[in-house]
DNA sequence: CAGGCCATGTAAGACGTTACATGATTTT
DNA sequence: AAAATCATGTAACGTCTTACATGGCCTG
């Protein structure tokens, strides 16, 4: 369902071909739902006959060029608009801690230490992503990537959190 | 993978049936990795046919109770200490904020305002099941559900996160 | 004309969701 | 005797991962 819902959000803003929707996606949605390349693919072939979206040209190399449709963009709306069917919350690296138990505690306060490089790292790199998207200029609530660096700023500050939530665990451990 | 290494995990506490897993699961890990019925019992159908666990009794009505294994809990151990295969972060709620910029900016804000109520109502049911859990104790490193506690203190600042990331980005709109 | 990029697709298998099916035992 | 709880399982369907397969176009 949400990767459909990526693809059809990607073709909101205009028409494109899938491989032009791949790379557009990975410096995007690739971030909050990520997903591989035949699986792009496919969705845009399901929504094509589905009739979500069409192809309006074929180019050179078999590239097809398709276009959102009047349905596609009422699901999409239809979508946004209901946040109760999304699918749940899943963290393997929250299992994981449930779990730190069964390793001596050195190794625990280790991996907790790990988690914090780890998130910190992602900082970087999202601090890196905001810089390359805003270039410099200034943005408000009207700027078409208004919510897209919203997004991003949820991820710093997830980051942010989980960094000094591993610190302060690990912390307690030492005690 | 990860609902096999939950099962496995629960089972390292102690002998158990599907059943008796199903309870304790509900007030733990699966609120870090939900699962439903169906799947629990097909995956410790599966684990005993690898023989990470075993069938050490059947009771009434079918009951079977399970134990871990030696096999069983070097596995555990593995994946534990495996953070880099674990499965990618997803959340439809932070794809749908990229898709925001297609509803009207009222709706939009007022989308907004729901999350951070739902991250709040979301602290005060972790702050009871907290409550639930420790009953009043004092706890420290070497309590046995030390980590679920952490894992429980990460959902609470996660969702505290959330709400004020909600409103900023709200408040942002309304300018 | 070789190498890199453009461009799309298939197939197998693991994982997850939903709904349904079945029946024994204990409690009221 | 009925209702609640205990207890396990099957089947269909959709999503995601991984690996593989194919070939056209453009640049040097």
């Amino acid at each position: 369902m949400s990767l459909r819902i990526a693809a059809l959000g990607l073709l909101a803003e205009g028409p494109a071909s899938g491989y032009d929707l791949l790379k557009h996606f990975e410096k995007s949605m690739a971030n909050v739902w990520p997903a591989t390349q035949s699986q792009l693919y496919s969705e845009l072939n399901k929504l094509a006959a589905g009739g979500l979206i069409e192809v309006i040209a074929v180019g050179p190399r078999g590239r097809k060029e398709y276009q959102i449709t009047a349905d596609g963009r009422a699901e999409l709306v239809r979508w946004v608009t209901s946040p109760q069917d999304d699918p749940p919350f899943r963290s393997a690296a929250l299992l994981r801690v449930f779990l730190l138990g069964l390793i001596p505690t050195g190794e625990a306060r280790s991996h907790l230490h790990h988690m914090a490089e780890h998130s910190e790292a992602e900082i970087r790199r999202l601090s890196e992503l905001r810089d390359s998207l805003t270039c410099g200029r200034v943005f408000d609530s009207s700027d078409e990537d208004f919510f897209g660096l919203a997004a991003l700023e949820y991820g710093l500050r997830l980051n942010a959190m989980q960094a000094q939530w591993a610190r302060s665990v690990a912390d307690q451990l030492e005690a």
